[in-house]
DNA sequence: CGGGATCCTTCTTGATACTG
DNA sequence: CAGTATCAAGAAGGATCCCG
C-alpha cells in the first residue's frame, strides 16, 4: 500500500484507470479486507466478535484493517462511552457494494477454482512454469 | 503467495468458499498481474514488448508473474526456437474470463472512487481512522 | 474491552550479473 | 532475446507490553 504507484505509464491498456484500480486491489488484495467486509455482511459487530469471528487475525491488523475501511467510508465505527468500553462497526451502503463486488470476484472464483486446480496440477506434471513449454515449429 | 492461509476457519462468513478467494485475490492483488493481463488483452505479445508495455517492471516479476499465470492456465506461452529465440504469451479463454471479472471490479472502482477519495479527504480533516469518532450517547 | 506503540521476523520486490 | 540466480532493501504481519 502506501504508494500507489507512480510510474507516469504512457501505453497501458487502461490509459489512467489502473490508478484506481491499483487502489482497490491494494486494499481487497491483502489478507484481511474482505474478510472483515463479509463478517460485517451480516449486520454490526464489535470489535471482539470481529477478532473472535476471524480466527488468523491479529488485533494490529484487525485495526488496521478496520481504520482503512473507515477512511475509506466503507464502514462506520461506534464507540459506546460506557464501562467496559463497547465499538460497533457496521458496513456502509458503499461498504456493502463492494461487498456485492468482491461477491462476483467471488463467484468467478468458484466457478472457475476447479479448472484453475487443474491446471496448475496438470503443470506440476509437465513442468510448466518451471522449465521449457510448448515449443513451436520453427519458422526459419 | 506461497501459502494460501491454512486457518481451518469454522464459522466465517463464507463457510469454505474463502480459501479460494484467497487464492485468487492473492493472484489479482499483487502489483503486476492485472496489468499483464490487461496489457495481453488486445492479443499476443512477446516478452519485451510486454516489458516494455509495463513500465516499472523489472525482468524478475514480469517472469514470475507470467509463470504463475501460465501454471493456473490464464496464459499460454509458446516459444519459437528461433535465433535470437523468440516468446510469445497470450490469453487464454480462462485468462479472458478473469480479464471480464477485473474489469466488473474495475467498473465498481470508477463508479465509487470519487466517493472513497472524498470519504477519505474528509476523514484527513475530521480525524477519523486516526483517533476519536463518532461517539454514541451512552446507554448506562 | 479496545486499542496504541514497539520490536522482530518473514515475505515480497527491485537491482544486478550471468547464461543459452 | 529471454530468461535464471543471487543479494539486499523495504514493507507487511505477528507477538508483546501498556494505557484509558
Amino acid at each position: 500500500m502506501a504508494s500507489a504507484r507512480q510510474i507516469s505509464g504512457p501505453c497501458q491498456a487502461w490509459p489512467d484507470d489502473s490508478a484506481f484500480i491499483r487502489e482497490v486491489l491494494d486494499r481487497i488484495g491483502d489478507k484481511w479486507t474482505v474478510l472483515v467486509i463479509s463478517t460485517l455482511s451480516t449486520g454490526s459487530l464489535r470489535y471482539s466478535d470481529l477478532q473472535a469471528s476471524i480466527p488468523g487475525i491479529s488485533q494490529r491488523m484487525l485495526t488496521q484493517t478496520l481504520k482503512h475501511l473507515e477512511r475509506d467510508g466503507l464502514i462506520t465505527r461506534t464507540a459506546y462511552p460506557e464501562v467496559p468500553p463497547r465499538v460497533e462497526y457496521e458496513l456502509t451502503d458503499l461498504g456493502r457494494s463492494l461487498l456485492d463486488a468482491v461477491t462476483a470476484m467471488a463467484d468467478w472464483a468458484a466457478a472457475h477454482h476447479g479448472r484453475i486446480a487443474s491446471n496448475r496440477a496438470a503443470s506440476e506434471r509437465t513442468g510448466v512454469g518451471r522449465g521449457k513449454t510448448s515449443v513451436s515449429a520453427s519458422t526459419g
